[in-house]
DNA sequence: GTTAGCACTCTCATGGTGTGAGTGCCAACC
DNA sequence: GGTTGGCACTCACACCATGAGAGTGCTAAC
């Protein structure tokens, strides 16, 4: 869905921002429709609430706001909330002590990337009261970096294979003749030599120009052979996991106290397509996104927003990290949260590779 | 919470079976609670409604059934699936089509563990339109079966190890010196030589006796420290992992219409300490395992039911699949799927390892 | 342009009512 | 003695009316 253009000419004044961005911090807060009366109350507007109204009743004219009916207090619109993230309010960078604490946390974690990724998810659920989400940086394309065969028994291995962003992948192999290991490590490091640093295209190539008649080629082209395919399969499978943590808090939110709307968007999150697609336009936009309610491409996804970033290495592995909210959700907290962790991978993660 | 005792002395008759029986299979299937016309009209008992009272408030008068209110149906209480569960039915195998189509689906993923047991928690969840779940098989105790270095940066490589059962493990390691792959390769060999199919006290032994001032084996003692820290964690470490799949179904089911029992079977999931303790005993009973409402030792999962098994090699390798559902759940299906499910994973693990 | 006042609207909570499903009991029956 | 039809009784639920309260929009005065 693309967003609809306020209706309102121009850009609002500082009165009717205001105005906007304490109907909204309120309504984030309470959950309830707010009413003239409740802003000159809590925030300091300097008018009475009858001039609040008016500015109200602009403000619903222009889409930022509306009435669930005409006795109610107003509450944003999707369009509201996009205004006050784009026009109004900065992100609001993650407090020091929060960071630090992450950073810690990060640093206790063994080095590695499935680690990382699953931790950010965790850290991003606590801190901002939210769902975490966070899928695994994907190579861009397969390079193998090393591969390793491992019997298992007389006529089965286990064939290993490192990729370039360290990714793991392992097979079986089913074999012909009763191998044992000396021999499986001779083919593997056969192999190693042959395909170091190549993608499936190149190292099909390579074993396609062995000799053919030489038995000893026999058993390094069958499982070159079954290399590749885990190769090709590695480069065609869309993203592998996407993980999630603290949907108990996204439960808790009043909104959704009856569990259809819910279960709807837990639909979304198992279908892959959606998800590809997603993450796919948060990497290569290479910041953090922002998805209102229906600016969501898929429907089950119009009662949340999600705040995403991408992390890795553009062009080499990417990832995306984020937050799943109810629409009703601190913006400006979750971009800046987000924003932080997504660096903070991409600090590690060029440590790790500098 | 231990289950209590039936008050009523000595077995039903088998026209209390029956109408115990027709009772909970019409809950299951209508959610609503059942009524004597209701059940005289559906299921061919041969007695009159004022008959059928009269049992069922014997029944009642047994704990097996129990009345929302006066003028309501009767529902069966967790007691009464029990005695269905144990006394009543059998379990239904799987019939043979879907069977088939089971074993064919599972043929066509690539052999390895981590894909069956995603598979099993996805069909089970198919199958019994409940939550299917599933454990990876956790070694019981880790042994190494092969290791490999892997070269990142100058001084910087990731360890992967093998274990006995297949399972993967790679972590990264920080080097002293610069030190390029030909070296890494030789350090694995060598360790590959020295701590083949050990555990992680055997192998801390092994190291422990290399000569202490020989500078060659400075490399390989301290990979070797790592390797014994890995296999240690390896140990120590509860359950990794629980996959579900089909949370979605259980959402829809009339009972979690308010999120908010969901929520806390959620929490329970989330809960390490409870899968952990709730898996080792689904492994050492060695069969299909049935818990029922409040059966459960976690007062969260009060509300649903849990139909678990076990699967792997006895003593070596164990995790666990099963489904979770409202407690009004086809317990006869979900053990014959629960069952079959369970030993196909049997077979074909037996079947790779053979 | 701002404000106080006021009539108006609509939700939500409360309470009364009627309907219907289902029970428990009892007397009659086989 | 077990079984059955009949009947009074109970209770949840849906329905409706009512009143309180919150909040609006409008207007006239400042």
């Amino acid at each position: 869905m693309a967003r609809r253009v306020r209706r309102s000419s121009g850009p609002l004044d500082l009165r009717s921002q205001a105005i906007l961005r304490a109907v909204i911090e309120e309504y984030v807060t309470t959950a309830a429709p707010v009413g003239s009366h409740a802003l000159v109350e809590r925030y300091r507007l300097g008018v009475s609430s009858a001039t609040v109204r008016a500015i109200l009743a602009e403000l619903e004219e222009g889409g930022l706001l509306t009435h669930p009916h005409t006795s109610a207090g107003r509450i944003p619109t999707e369009q509201g909330y996009r205004y006050y993230v784009e026009a109004i309010v900065d992100s609001v960078p993650l407090p020091p002590v929060e960071q630090l604490m992450i950073r810690h946390q990060f640093g206790q974690v063994e080095y590695a990337n499935e680690h990382w990724f699953r931790l950010a998810a965790t850290t991003l659920a606590s801190v901002t009261r939210a769902a975490g989400l966070a899928t695994p940086a994907k190579p861009t394309s397969a390079h193998l970096r090393r591969l390793d065969l491992v019997s298992i028994s007389d006529r089965l291995a286990s064939l290993i294979l490192v990729l370039r962003e360290g990714a793991l992948k392992q097979v079986l192999v089913t074999l012909d003749h009763v191998t044992d290991q000396a021999d499986l490590t001779a083919v593997a490091n056969r192999l190693n030599d042959l395909l170091d640093g190549l993608t499936a295209t190149e190292a099909e190539r390579v074993l396609a120009a062995l000799d053919p008649v030489d038995p000893s080629l026999e058993l390094p082209r069958r499982v070159g052979e079954r290399v590749v395919r885990a190769l090709q399969a590695f480069d065609g499978a869309a993203i592998e996991e996407l993980f999630s943590d603290g949907l108990l808090n996204v439960m808790a939110a009043p909104e959704f106290a009856q569990s259809e709307k819910l279960r709807r968007v837990f639909a979304a999150l198992e279908n892959r397509v959606y998800l590809a697609q997603l993450i796919s336009g948060v990497a290569v936009s290479g910041r953090v996104c922002v998805f209102i309610g229906h600016e969501n491409t898929a429907e089950e996804m119009a009662d949340v927003s999600l705040v995403l970033a991408p992390y890795g290495r553009p062009g080499r592995a990417v990832g995306v990290v984020g937050v799943l909210g109810p629409t009703r959700m601190a913006y400006p907290q979750a971009i800046g949260t987000v924003r932080f962790v997504s660096g903070l991978m991409n600090e590690l993660i060029d440590h790790l590779y500098a």
